[in-house]
DNA sequence: CGTTGGTTTGAGGAAACTCAAAACCGGTGG
DNA sequence: CCACCGGTTTTGAGTTTCCTCAAACCAACG
């Protein structure tokens, strides 16, 4: 079921049988629970199942920064190993299922399923694309069309992984939580997410985003999805 | 010389040897050539030996984003070969060396040497990491902060690879790039050097930054180095 | 000596922030 | 059933940061 993640590769029927394994191992974790915080040293290695997680950092003065939203699929410390310990920290933001195992098995895995670290390598790249754009995003859009961006690539993200339904997906944030991933403060949050909502762009309500006219939204956003390396995933 | 890019690794003289033989093949570039161009499908791949470049993007209404800087021993394009095409550019601020290899060549040597591997392994992790701290630095720090904290990144990175003299480096960019890295106007970035200028916190003059007392620099901007790994690299 | 690219200055305006405080809402306990 | 609670959302008013537009300045270059 969760195995079309790898969007990167063409997997086997072997592949997708080693994922479920893999997958079998999963844990359910709270919200609002560190998965892993910065400063660790660990040699184990974790993988979001379901539910949503955040790569965040706190400054010196309490405030927060939230630089990644983990969807299913994703890993919170693929390479932590190279690196000797996490200079940020993940962080649950729903009830999300969790997959925590060792380095040696991701490692063997690999090396015995090509196609899964394809696939894996695919993710790992995207997901430095979305960075670099959301860089971009908070660098050169104002806070409306930069919310407006946001919510146009989780969407597709959400897409990706079979999460849309409805013409909308889940996004279990608080308006602080979303303030902290745009780099705003949670009252200009909310007055741009009404800004929104009044020209009837975007419905955010019950941690729930509906986006009536998608390509109207895009448009407003300034939104192309080049980066999320779309194409190529679906053309093997 | 240039062979001790490598922090994550320890290298041996065959290593060095190798990369050496990489290195001879090296080109010169004028300052302000793409690299590479957003869209361009390579089998090729493209390594800084000299000089500085920087990924960036435009907008459709012409802004640009600067969103990393490659200083020498940066790979432009590793990876471009798993996603396709570049989602986005690669151009020289500066008059540079680089190298332009087969995406072959580069994945035998990493077969043939596993530190060479595991060292570009650490460069490019290090690498995500310092782009997941720019976004903290566009979103939780004022642009005086911000072109502190910057400066004092550069100063770093430029320190590892021994281009630190008398105290300073050469960083050769116009105002309008550094905005364009920062996310600010090229007036606003002015008057915010200005404005560190006053308070001698640092000197920047005919592309070479000067900072008389980087610890209280790094005070003022709330650096902490720690994203870039420093320790793990000097002790192996 | 005009052109060009980069730097500098000034003034007014828009975007985003700070500081409160009020309203809301699902849960909890009396 | 209702008062209370903490967390979240919402509203308001005044302030700071940053932007826009425009023009001067300057050194390098042909």
């Amino acid at each position: 079921m969760a195995a079309r993640l790898c969007h990167g590769a063409e997997l086997t029927g072997e592949d997708i049988e080693r994922l479920e394994r893999l997958f079998a191992e999963k844990q359910d974790v709270a919200a609002r629970i560190d998965l892993i915080s910065r400063g660790e040293r660990v040699d184990s290695v974790r993988l979001v199942v379901s539910g949503l997680a955040a790569r965040y950092k706190l400054l010196p003065d309490g405030r927060r920064s939230i630089m990644a939203l983990l969807l299913p699929g994703e890993f919170c410390d693929l390479h932590v190993g190279v690196l000797g310990h996490m200079d940020h920290s993940v962080m649950t933001l729903a009830p999300s299922e969790v997959v925590i195992t060792s380095q040696r098995e991701i490692d063997v895995m690999m090396q015995e399923f090509p196609n899964i670290r394809l696939g894996m390598r695919w993710v790992d790249l995207v997901d430095q694309a979305i960075t670099r754009e959301w860089l971009v995003n908070m660098g050169r859009r104002r806070a409306d069309r930069q919310m407006a961006h946001f919510f146009c690539e989780i969407h597709h993200r959400m897409a990706m992984i079979g999460a849309v339904t409805d013409g909308g997906y889940a996004l279990p944030m608080t308006q602080e939580e979303l303030a902290d991933t745009l780099g705003i403060t949670p009252v200009h949050a909310l007055r741009v997410l009404q800004s929104l909502r009044q020209n009837d762009l975007v419905q955010f309500q019950e941690g729930r985003i509906t986006i009536p006219d998608l390509a109207a939204f895009e448009a407003f956003a300034g939104f192309d999805g080049d980066y999320l390396h779309l194409r190529e995933a679906k053309e093997g």
